[in-house]
DNA sequence: GAAGATCTTCTAAAAATCTAGAAGACCGAG
DNA sequence: CTCGGTCTTCTAGATTTTTAGAAGATCTTC
């Protein structure tokens, strides 16, 4: 027996989404170029195809033929991960509760006043909602 | 060439590391018992010590003797995982910005109007000592 | 001091992640 | 039509994660 497939995408699947989802569809080209400049990361084009496919699979992307070759575009939405990964996190590092991960953060992140005053504003609007 | 180690806990370890919160310092046995009971995780005795060992490679956990058998401890506390986690997230996934992030928490998680008060008192306490 | 229980270390194996080479398809240029 | 470039699929190897058996050390108990 061994470990399951992670939940989420893992590290280089990351920075890959990443790519796709300042600009998509691209060809594997120029991800590869992208990963190499933005990420830091070097790759053989074919390591970046490997990822590309195996990203297709587990359905985080998209790919289209065109022409000869492949593009492809981020089908895993950015905020719809971010929603997940939060929830994840808050049930198994803070006991299932967002608003402990959310008092967390402010404690202990640089934020300054500007954001302060909008999640001050954003608060009492979650607050008037609640009043019905 | 492959990946690298993680820089966080896994998910085996992280349930390890839950356990060792809750209580420290433990015998194999009964981390194994735990991990059964509050992660429904029935794995071998053998399993169980290799992880603990690998976790105190790792820095995670310590251990020490204690008679004839060890008893392992929590090294890596908490509320430094917690910092380091969501510090990480927000690099990765909010561009930097912990605010963001925690804007995102509030508007999509479920916040009560008593949590919903405690974290308008943290604001603007932060508030307070930002004016300096 | 031998038997049994308990604990550890050593070893290994399956699945997932990450990397990339080899080989074949296809297309435009000459 | 052949050559070179571009792209894909197939294949495979290294490392990590997760799992656990085999074997040996030690302690208790009669």
């Amino acid at each position: 027996m061994a470990r399951r497939e992670s939940d989420y995408p893992t590290e280089l699947e990351l920075e890959i989404l990443k790519v796709l989802w300042a600009e998509s569809p691209l060809p594997v080209r120029e991800v590869r170029a992208r990963l190499e400049r933005d990420a830091g990361r070097p790759l053989a084009h074919t390591s970046v195809i490997t990822m590309l496919n195996i990203m297709v699979r587990k359905g985080y992307l998209r790919r289209r033929k065109e022409g000869n070759a492949f593009l492809f575009s981020a089908k895993l939405e950015q905020q719809t991960l971010r929603r997940g990964v939060l929830g994840d996190l808050a049930a198994r590092l803070f006991g299932g509760s967002p608003a402990e991960m959310a008092l967390n953060i402010i404690e202990s992140a640089e934020i300054d006043a500007e954001e302060l005053a909008e999640l001050r504003k954003l608060i009492n609007r979650k607050s008037k909602e609640q009043q019905s």
